[in-house]
DNA sequence: GTGATAGTGACAACTATTGTCACAAATAAA
DNA sequence: TTTATTTGTGACAATAGTTGTCACTATCAC
């Protein structure tokens, strides 16, 4: 193997390994420890943040600076990683934000010319948008990384114009139409909620008396299945009664404006059904204490939408239009 | 300098070129021509996909797979990157669909171990969601590739209930809430107008009788100096009170729930006004004929929001209330 | 045909690479 | 303290690779 190949091929491999010593290396490449050597100064003179430290259990280390191996990309796909990186800046806080910038610097700066040059004549034509909100999300790292390593935070919230502390563990953090969330199991409320990131004024690493929960296996994906009336599983018939009976049927017609509009919308996905000329209707299982919530949501739908179940949504409905009425008269 | 450092500068050298011929690259790298030619006989066995061509215009290439040169990215950077590209997922239709999958595939192929492993542990507890939307996207390339192009369309569009062929000029297109807009130039209206990407229908490449305008300096960055207002400037004194005429000034309560829902919205951001206390106002100018949207826009609000002004849109929202709370009597 | 271009082969001169060995220095653990 | 382990350096000779030159072929556009 010549030696051009055989550094390339020790780019890559000093980059798998986080640790790992001359002997090993040379054994791998069947070479002598002393070409390693030479070889290992020379990708340090090349840019490889080498770092060693001789005696017992020393050793090699690639420092937190790593060289990606040569990647062989289409056009397309440099274009395609170029832009969903650029769509990040409008996101004013990201758990990684100085990284993404800087990602995104480098990445442009050793693009062949020709590539730059199509991403230069598309940068202003295609974008992602996302609502730049005013809202402030401080905690997100903090959320992230206790999400990652299973750890319970006290976070000050201010729910419904009251602030709490809360004992939670995160499950994980999303942002949605510029907003974040951060789905968490509640030690208050013994069950998960999601908080809203802005409204999370305060984050105490320090929770103790608080034992985290074994919820490795829980998600953005799963989270669903553990929240609500996915706990009925594991419940007794008592309490499946008990929470089966604070449910009730949603039913209301939709315009094929008003469809449009609830696709919009993330929690009326399962509930939604289209025909074939555009309109539709919602139909399916709500929680009762919902039902300001849906009365809202329907108000705004103004005449593309005509809500037939439940009675109580109905007359939350005409209750909330009469006092707007009201309001204005 | 060393055979092996040559052999890699000249592979971002023929990266950074598109085509090249054997005698310039010799007097770059100050070597024989014979060099060259065994430098980048064994290049290709490396694998970046040369393709050479003998004659007079003749001279080497790189194929369309580049390969990038090694960049050095933290871990941080390359965990950004794969996030980004991964959000990517949420667009069902997006112009370079399959390049984004591939390259995220080969972006985390490559990856060392360790940032591999933290990905995998970040993977289910980080997110950008997009609402999926039933609808379909089906000639995004198409437009965008006119937009950069500079070319005109004919395209199909639906809009309040008619359909027409309309011949527009792009300026691009951006993704807003899963629904994919395009701002173009319609010869129709003599202006620029935003199309749903949904509700095009057909697109035609063949539009003769228009000649493309020189719209290379409007994009989406700032396509709203070129849109309604901003036409203004341009405009006789005669035509300005016209549109002027037609504007509205609007003045609307909100309490601190309210703000929270306006900050949601793109449209708003230059009317909104913030107090300490949370609660805040939407102060500003608006077009008369989007009374109807408005009037929608504060009946989601409910009690959130007082409309004050103008007097045009406070009947507007009276007659909306009275007509819905008529439906439910 | 002419000139520009890639491509090959051979060879000698030159240069780089490699392994070996000897030894230094640091350090953790016995 | 001693020992084992590890990186690191220097010297040197044998070997292997690299380079430039030259001669020659093939293709192609004009």
């Amino acid at each position: 193997m010549s030696k051009s190949k055989r550094l390339l091929d020790l780019m890559m491999t000093v980059n798998r390994k986080r640790k790992f010593n001359v002997r090993e290396l040379a054994d791998e490449f069947g070479v002598s420890t002393r070409t390693i050597l030479r070889d290992l100064q020379e990708l340090g003179e090349l840019g490889v943040p080498l770092y060693s430290e001789v005696g017992p259990h020393g050793g090699y280390q690639v420092l937190n600076e790593r060289i990606l191996p040569p990647i062989a990309f289409t056009e397309e796909e440099a274009v395609a990683i170029f832009f969903a990186s650029h769509a990040l800046r409008h996101y004013e806080y990201l758990p990684f934000k100085e990284a993404s910038v800087t990602a995104l610097r480098k990445f442009y700066h050793y693009m062949p010319g020709d590539v730059r040059d199509r991403i230069d004549e598309m940068k202003h034509r295609i974008d992602f948008v996302t609502p730049a909100r005013q809202a402030e999300f401080p905690y997100l790292s903090v959320l992230l990384e206790a999400a990652i390593d299973q750890k319970v935070l006290l976070i000050g919230y201010e729910s419904r114009g009251e602030r709490r502390l809360r004992p939670v563990q995160p499950v994980g953090i999303y942002a949605s139409n510029g907003l974040w969330y951060c789905p968490a199991y509640c030690f208050l409320r013994g069950g998960i909620r999601v908080f809203r990131c802005d409204r999370i004024d305060a984050v105490e690493e320090e929770a103790s008396g608080y034992e985290p929960l074994d919820l490795r296996r829980v998600h953005l994906g799963n989270r669903h299945e553990y929240t609500a009336e996915g706990q009925l599983r594991g419940q007794s018939d008592g309490a499946k009664a008990q929470i089966s009976r604070n449910k009730v049927r949603l039913y209301a017609e939709l315009t094929a404006e008003g469809v449009q509009a609830c696709e919009a919308e993330l929690w009326s996905a399962s509930l939604l059904h289209i025909r074939a000329d555009g309109t539709g209707w919602l139909e399916g299982e709500a929680p009762a204490q919902d039902m300001r919530f849906f009365a809202r949501f329907f108000t705004g739908l103004g005449n593309e939408a005509m809500v037939h179940e439940p009675p109580e949504l109905v007359e939350e409905l005409k209750t909330m239009l009469e006092e707007m009425l009201r309001k204005y008269s």
